[in-house]
DNA sequence: CACAATGCGTGTCTCGTTTACGCTAAAATA
DNA sequence: TATTTTAGCGTAAACGAGACACGCATTGTG
């Protein structure tokens, strides 16, 4: 193994060192990539799950919908990145950002070279209603499931992005990131049902959710309509077995 | 929303385009951190669940043990990277090989920003011991439950791949991936116990595999010591129905 | 003030899955 | 042919998932 191993793990100097000419590779001879990070932002929107895009006014994919993102800074982390992105467009703070894949096809940008970091974001639908009027027309909310036509290979990167979080939300508890800090039962099932996608059976569902201990009653009601209050609830983080 | 906007999703120009200045933003101003792809790669080895780590030999952390890795070509997908890494290391091609997460904080490496894409391999045992003889001995393979000290992040990372690899063991087939084209049933045990690191019960064991129809008896039996043949086993790819 | 309308909140049974657990079979060696 | 060693097998109990229907608390209306 390692015919001529060169010790690259992590990269070696830039700079070209006797050692790495010695071993035929000059590191600065090879032109780098352009570092980008880009952000699904995601929230529950008119009882559907809509991600925030932004319309691209220049070549390439001009009029076209993308995700937003942008260049990673020399000295900034790539979660640091996706966190100023994530503001940038919405304004908020503190929501729940995973690290979701990392897309570098050469080609994927007709203009270079770009490695993109995507990361998702859970949004609380509640706060974000306050920003729900400034209506640029370049930046707007689509359904998941109903998309426009994506620049670059974005569709992909969403359908990949439903698909990680239909699993997480089995087996971890990124469900209350999408809902304000209390919430009925229903809400919460509703949530997982338009993630899911398909319909889900209120009794097993509530003594599924409140079997596991992780709600904690608020001792306030929720009344809305002409029926029945229902009880609020609130996640309780202390409680979480896994994540 | 979007206050500035910079529709920098996956990549403005980087010459610097009117638009662009009229945005304030100018990407070629920015310093382009270093991209590189280490590779993870795991085999089963001495009842034993073993990485391939190869020793530096200057600063930073000289004389510590690194994850192979080394520059994105400009012109190479990352995955391409990563088989070219692998092959450099083990002479193995057509490996189960997948994307694990991207490491980029600034600092990680002293010499400059680097940004890591991390991927791992898992390694059939079997093809492997012809190379296993060239002890170049800045190249070997040590227990993942028993590391040497290690460069960079790379302790995290390795740490991350267990946690991932443990977790796909569960609902995909990737154990398959680190045995020989035939193996008994108790070999196959064997791996799921090394890796999840705990006994478990031969029978519910052999249930649950034979249940699932992914394996197709050989016909052919495997003789060793002193004791009754067990049954030889193929995988039988077509048969999965997820992942 | 009664009654209609609406969504909240609950319990049980069935069935399939997971876990726990011990003995006989087949081969090699002495 | 006795001993050693691992292969290969079945059943009972516990648990979890899914199916399923009706009384309750509130509001609006006549």
């Amino acid at each position: 193994m390692g015919e001529q191993n060169e010790q690259m793990s992590s990269g070696q100097s830039q700079k070209p060192s006797a050692e790495a000419q010695a071993h035929h590779y000059d590191p600065s001879k090879y032109e780098r990539p352009s570092v980008t990070v880009d952000v699904v932002m995601m929230s529950i929107r008119q009882s559907d799950l809509q991600v925030l895009l932004v319309k691209r006014r220049s070549w390439p994919y001009e009029g076209m919908w993308a995700i937003p993102g942008g260049f990673v800074r020399i000295d900034e982390s790539l979660e640091d990145a996706a966190k100023r992105e994530l503001h940038e467009e919405t304004g908020v703070q503190d929501v729940y950002l995973e690290q979701l894949y990392t897309f570098g096809d050469p080609g994927r940008d007709p203009r270079m070279r770009v490695i993109t970091v995507v990361y998702y974001a859970l949004l609380d639908s509640e706060r974000l209603q306050v920003r729900a009027a400034d209506d640029a027309s370049d930046v707007g909310w689509f359904s998941m499931y109903n998309l426009p036509e994506l620049a670059f290979d974005h569709a992909k990167i969403l359908a990949y992005t439903l698909q990680r979080i239909r699993g997480k939300l089995e087996y971890t508890t990124i469900a209350f990131n999408l809902l304000p800090e209390q919430f009925t039962l229903r809400e919460l099932q509703r949530v997982y049902e338009i993630i899911l996608h398909r319909k889900l059976d209120k009794r097993n569902f509530r003594k599924k959710i409140l079997s596991t201990g992780i709600l904690e009653d608020t001792g306030a009601k929720k009344m809305e309509g002409t029926h029945r209050p229902a009880r609020l609830y609130r996640f309780n983080p202390a409680a979480v077995a896994r994540q």
